[in-house]
DNA sequence: GGCAAAGTTGCGGTGACTGTAAAGATGCGG
DNA sequence: CCGCATCTTTACAGTCACCGCAACTTTGCC
């Protein structure tokens, strides 16, 4: 997608890289807290001052995939919008985003371990989700002609399309990564579909 | 419910109040960040080494409420189970929570200003909400017979009213605290209730 | 009054983050 | 190839949240 050619460019990116590298190992070991900037800045052989040149906090260097995905979420929602209902088509945005966790398993599953041992990673990335969430509710207003600002249906669709991907994110890492993201996600997204009212009167649950 | 007679407990509750009185004067008139910790205590007359052994962070100063209102909705959730189907308890605890946005009104938009201006705030915010999530799901995989950490359901489902109370309270704030919040919870969980498949095809959204 | 438990305060330290300004690298026209 | 503009890195000094510790004060109780 976006593409460098300056030896300034491939520069800061490999730059870039060798501080996620650093940071990740390095939390991996000894922790989120148990390694410091000055820690991370000294493995990836830059000044400490630099680090936050790359990064807003360091926080941001564990979830430096959000944005990406996002970006690509974004995209595959304006493709296909509401030929079909705005449910089907999130339902769908997001499933095919949830390839991504199959195809960079390891580094995913990496980057969630961090997450939940560290309770200002989870925060900055429930934080992250709810920028997302908005973003999302922004584009179903457009679907609906509607403005995001003040309808609830854009907010409460968003909002169940991040609840169904925590819970299939949760699922997967709680099973060590074994299931199918896809598969996981499209479950989640089914059930909410199908109506909460009756879910769980008799055993509706079992895989 | 929980109450004080002793003096030191009658004196830890006014200086308590007298801190979380202090900081929210202060945060409303210069702003979370235009305020140190150091003022907050000068303020509320106590030395600032002090101000961590009521509040562990900065931020749950603004957020002290959270933990009465999760032991109600908790209580409540204990009371009226599943008779009815597990998702209309969990719509009836909430509405009942949702009174408090009413009856304290003032308290209520004030805080709710602090956190959605504050980045560190809201982020704290989301993450007492997972933790609310967490114990939500606890209570209706209980229900439900099966162990909250592998169950789909009891996650989704927990999701989901976390998900409705954030749309509605964000309804609320952007209404300037005019309508109903109880009103606009019961709405939110209704529509999920119905399911989201078919929601938005045709205009299903008005007053 | 006097002793134990609990609460307060001051001190010193750590670590994330920021503004600033100087030094270094890169891009580019001549 | 040089020199100038631009961008990047770095060092330095400062702010602020937060913590462990040890002295000091207050309260509970006999």
């Amino acid at each position: 997608m976006s593409e460098s050619n300056s030896l300034r460019e491939r520069k800061k990116e490999r730059t870039r890289r060798a501080i996620e590298r650093a940071a990740l190992d390095l939390f991996e070991e000894r922790g989120f807290d148990g390694a410091t900037v000055d820690d991370v800045a000294a493995a990836a052989d830059i000044a400490p001052r630099t680090f936050f040149h790359y990064f807003p906090s360091k926080e941001d260097v564990v979830l430096a995939d959000y944005a990406g995905r996002l970006e690509q979420l974004v995209a595959t929602l304006r493709e296909g919008p509401a030929d079909e209902s705005p449910w089907r088509a999130l339902r769908a945005a997001f499933v095919a985003v949830s390839a991504d966790y199959e195809s960079q398993r390891a580094q995913m599953l990496r980057r969630f371990r961090i997450i939940s041992s560290a309770p200002s990673v989870g925060a900055r990335s429930l934080q992250l989700q709810a920028d997302w969430e908005t973003t999302v509710a922004g584009i179903v207003a457009g679907w609906l002609g509607t403005d995001s600002e003040l309808q609830i249906v854009p907010r409460l669709l968003a909002g169940a399309a991040l609840s169904a991907m925590r819970a299939s994110m949760a699922l997967w890492l709680a099973g060590g990564g074994k299931a199918s993201p896809p598969e996981l996600m499209a479950r989640c997204f089914d059930l909410l579909d199908a109506g909460l009212g009756e879910v769980g009167v008799s055993a509706t649950s079992s895989p």
